[in-house]
This record gives C-alpha cells, sequence and structure tokens, in this order.
DNA sequence: GTGGTCTAGACCACA
DNA sequence: GTGGTCTAGACCACA
C-alpha cells in the first residue's frame, strides 16, 4: 500500500490519508477484513506525525470503512459496499456539476462528450 | 456583478472573487476593457475587508484577467480568449481525471455517459 | 515628438513623461531654445491630467533641462551639454553597477564582456 | 542570513526581501532544499510585520525560488539553476539595454566598453 | 510551532 | 478618487 503524499496541497495531510485509504478499498487492493499498518508504524512509513495517522483512522472508523479493535489493531469494514457505491456516485455528481458549469457557458452536452473521447 | 460569498467554504474569500470574476468574464457578463469595480468599493459592498479585494485582484491580474491601472482602477484584459479557452479544458480535464479513476473501478466509460443521462 | 505611456510601470506618468523629454534632447530630437508643447496640450495629446504634465515641467526646470517664460511658453535650454554628459556618466554608472553584482556571482569582465557581444 | 532593509527606497520592503533571498540563492549562500526562517521569525528579525514576509514568501514560490510546507515551514528549491541562469541573463540584458541607449546617443560600444575600464 | 486568511485601518503617491 | 504598502493583531487548522 502506497501512499503519496501532497505537502503542498491544501488538502491537509490526514485527509489525503484517508484518500488514499479508501481509494485502495474500492479499487479492491485493501480488503473486507484485511488489517492495516498500525498507526505508529503507518505514521513512521510516511514520515508524519502519529497524531495525523490516528486523526485519519478515527475520521475512517466514523465513516464505518475500517473498524478498530483496541488492542488487535485496525482492520478493513466487513461490508464496504455502501462506501463503493457512495465514492462511485460521489464522482457521478462531481461531472455532472462541471459540465452544467459548462452548458451554462454555451457548451452543449454533446460537444463535452465528443470533447472527452480525444 | 453579483458575487456570492460562501463564508463556510473551504475556498478562501479571495478566491471565491476570483472564480466568480472569471465566471463573469466566461460568460460574457464582464467584457474585454470593461472597468470592474474599485478595490474599496467591491469591499465595501462585500463587506469584506480592502485587503481581501486586494488580493483577488492581484492575482487576476497575474493570470492577465485584468489588468491594473493606478489610480485608473482595474480594466478586464483586452484579450481573455486565453481564460476562455484555458477555463474549458481544464474542466475537460478535470472531468476526464474523474473518468479515469471511475474506469479503474471497473466501470466503462460507456456505462459512466450512460449514467451522467440521468 | 511621440511620448510613450506605460501605466502599468512603477514609475510614475509625470517621472516617464521627464524621461521622454530628456531622451529627446539627449539624442538631439528636442534642440536648445526649441518650443515644447504646451501644459494642456501635452496633457490632451497623451490623455492625462494636466497636473501631471505641469508636475513634469516644474521638475524639468528644477534641473535647467527647459525654460519657461510665463506667458510664452516653455523651451529646451540654451545649454544641454551638461544633461548630456550626466546623462550619460548615469548609464555608465548603471552598467558598473550591474556588472559589479555579476562579478559577485564568480563571473569576470571579460566573460561579461564576451556575453555583450552576443 | 543577513538582510539589509533601505526604508526610504522607493522599492518596496516585500521586494527588497525577495531580492536579497534571491541573493543569496545566487551566490550560493542559502542552498537547495535548505529551511529558512519561519514567516514570524524572519518579521521580528527585520523589525517588519509578518504579513510583509508574508508577501515576500508567496512572490518567491510563485517564482519557485522556494518551497512552503504548511506547518513545516518554507524551503529553497531543489532546482535553483533557473533561477540563476535567469538572474545572470537578465543582468546582462539590462546592460544591452542600456548600451542600446548610449550607443542612439552617438558613443560606440568600443567607447563604452573603455569607459567601464576607467 | 508553522503557515493561511482576514479584519481594521493608516499613510502615501499619484492623477 | 484610486491603488500600493504596511502595521498590528486575531483566529484557524494542522502537525
Amino acid at each position: 500500500m502506497l501512499i503519496n503524499l501532497n505537502y503542498q496541497s491544501r488538502t491537509p495531510i490526514y485527509e489525503q490519508i484517508i484518500d488514499e485509504i479508501e481509494r485502495y478499498v474500492v479499487l479492491g487492493v485493501l480488503k473486507p477484513n484485511e488489517q492495516i499498518p498500525a498507526i505508529r508504524e503507518l505514521a513512521i512509513q510516511l514520515g508524519v506525525n502519529p497524531n495525523t495517522v490516528k486523526k485519519a483512522y478515527e475520521e475512517l472508523e466514523r465513516k464505518k470503512v475500517i473498524v478498530t479493535l483496541s488492542t488487535k489493531g485496525s482492520y478493513i469494514a466487513t461490508n464496504i459496499t455502501d462506501i463503493i457505491n457512495e465514492k462511485t456516485s460521489n464522482k457521478i455528481n462531481e461531472i455532472k456539476a462541471i459540465i452544467k458549469e459548462l452548458e451554462q457557458l454555451g457548451i452543449s452536452k454533446e460537444e463535452i462528450i465528443k470533447k472527452l473521447e480525444n
């Protein structure tokens, strides 16, 4: 699991970690019930403060992407279909929003789709 | 020129001002060589500090969307086709990037386009 | 006499007018005793406020580049050799200053002169 | 890193800070990846407002002289050869421009170079 | 601790 | 009136 961080991005590090882990879940690289690295371990690997990783894991837990068993570590949740569906529909909505903006500029949906094929 | 600000957004106010002005330029509401409000005037109208508007205008100048003449005010640049084209192609590229992500999840371009039509 | 103004320059308009007139004097385009445009006239021609031209003329008078005869208009001074010499030596000194900076960067005078020939 | 400020100069303070830092980069005093002082720290050291230093750092970042990592500080960019080359060629061009002006006054390049040697 | 954003407001030069 | 610069300082998120 290779997590790329961009320190110059406006997106905070902890959120980038969340995004990356969710991405691997959705891609199937991280599978249900699979254990993910311990907070301290990942922090060292990424060269960030353990609190930053902790914050990411807490948020992932809240979103039910992972489950943390106090002394046993953190695991990908059993049921991740919700996550996948949510991610997918989010992305579809993002595209729709951009298309709406383009249409306001007088570009038709057909033109946009044609441009997408190049 | 109606500029809407969202104080809760993560996008800073000065950037929202930039976005709104660029939007009006692209929409053709603000035309080449047209004078835009004085910094202080817009600041009062928006209820923000002049420095915040100044920062937006500085960035717009850097992007060659406007031209500022000391003591004479700020004007939409003469040539804004670059801006319009850039904006459009940026948006197309954003869509392409999201589509690529979706494809990595095993969703074909055809499926995506079908979803966009709902 | 074609005076070019750059409204985006940090150099104030009145100073640009001074520079341009001095340039024409040094170039011999404006000759000793030659009459120069009336303040109001030049202001209209340049599209600037008469006060701005007035400020330039006052400064030129102070530098003895021009002489203003209250109701008769403004004239290039009789003796302008000082002006020419001063301008020339100023420029030589500017070059020397830049060369000194380049030398501090480890570039020898010989190298600099070679680069100047390209 | 000793930064000298001239409060009487027409060059704004933030620009003097930029120039000084660039000078130290070009001189090799500040090296790639080296951390530069925190905004507040430098502000205190120079006796200026943090916003002024911030403005300088922003511009340096835009010019890719430094890289700023939120919460981690600012660092000299990894690749600064462009900066050095640009600075050098800028200075050469400045000299060329002045020489051109002098030539217009009827002074030959040879004469100019001779004057430079005194 | 570090940067990012913003307010409030002053003072200046210039036009 | 218009922009340019700067101070003083607050509050925030993040690490």
